[in-house]
DNA sequence: ACCGTACCGTACCGTACGTTACGGTTGGTT
DNA sequence: AACCAACCGTAACGTACGGTACGGTACGGT
């Protein structure tokens, strides 16, 4: 190994990682049916070591996210000349680049995955499906998007008491029904002017609710 | 049979509700992982009938989202005497309602069974479990929100071009991320009060987007 | 009294799949 | 060469569960 400094951490072999993305493909394709045997064939390896490296399907589907997860890293915003329009366009930015991720085979895929293991007991392991999609999805947006909205404040271009809660209305001007009709199985292309186009339209609405 | 005109439709006797009662119990308790044989035994009856009755799982998931669809059906508004304080109290009962149905039990049980199947293929099979829960979901409250809203705008108290854009703004504006948080198995309990309080602010912050 | 219908309870079958075990190959170390 | 660890491929095991078969009971009609 390179680098085993970390505390418990991943630590992942180049074999293993290609595993996993072989499991995300799996994953995209058949959904939650996809099955230890069609991984190991799919990944051209044994079930012995599908078991020796993640103990049960469970770490395996836990490993495929958490995988996935720590591929879609956010970019931060540059704290100096922030003004107006650099607000506008961190917003837009945000609101287009959560609409790709949400809209994408992958990420409805991985909630579908996550949302059936929520239903099924064996919560609070902190091998959680659902806590994890839910601490990279929603969570995330709302940490990358918190200083963008405190600057904006700051700079007097937003007004509001809990930036928690500006956030949740962003949230919901931006997503609106999509994510759920996409999950429910909905049939619904979201096209690259379409994305663009509701980015700035959950922006300017944004920015009309909480002008000072 | 007592009148077997229709052509294909539901013509549930009670016995067989009160089955399917017991299977949407069953649901909220144990998620998908509701077995033939536990519902035979919580309804106390046999399966031979329920495969007579429902003709497979499949059948049985789907005819008891459809009875649970069939109780909930809304309350329509009254076209007299229609002003701002009426449009506003529309708004905000159908705001309340629907945060109250969407986190209730029932619904993220529903919701939860309907996404899983939704990854499974088989689709089209108009007995599609994720767009029943579609149409009697969010398409349902569109429709029932519909009128509501043309009526605000013939009143002039509302501005806007398509209805749907209005309907699904609003949409956004009422659920948030409280759904998908729901889903994902996050813990989040919505008070009486916070629900009233959410459907003040999403009907104000409504009527501030789309004013005349 | 006899029969048909509808139903319950339960035993049974077939299969899919998670999990384990094992024999064979490769590649690096001594 | 000998050895060992890591790995592949595959066969085998155990079980849960969807689906079926069948015997037994209650009841209304004739």
């Amino acid at each position: 190994m390179k680098s085993d400094l970390e505390i418990s951490e991943t630590a992942l072999t180049e074999r293993q990682k290609d595993v996993l993305d072989a499991a995300l493909a799996l994953l995209v394709e058949a959904g939650d049916k996809l099955t230890m045997t069609s991984v190991a064939r799919r990944a051209s390896c044994s079930k012995e070591s599908l078991y020796k490296w993640f103990g049960d399907r469970d770490g395996l589907l836990t490993a495929t996210v958490q995988w996935q997860a720590s591929k879609v890293r956010g970019v931060p915003v540059s704290r100096d000349a922030f003004d107006r329009d650099a607000l506008i366009i961190g917003l837009e930015r945000f609101a287009a680049d959560w609409l790709r991720v949400l809209s994408g085979k992958i990420s409805v895929a991985l909630n579908r995955v996550a949302v059936t293991h929520a239903g099924t007991d064996k919560h609070e392991l902190d091998r959680d499906l659902g806590g994890i999609v839910l601490e990279n999805g929603p969570f995330a947006m709302a940490r990358r998007l918190e200083p963008v909205l405190l600057l904006g404040r700051e700079a007097g271009l937003l007004k509001f008491e809990h930036a928690d809660e500006a956030f949740r209305t962003f949230f919901g001007l931006v997503v609106r029904d999509v994510q759920i009709r996409l999950l429910l199985g909905d049939r619904y292309e979201l096209s690259e002017t379409a994305i663009e186009r509701d980015a700035k339209r959950a922006t300017e609405q944004f920015l009309i609710l909480y002008k000072p």
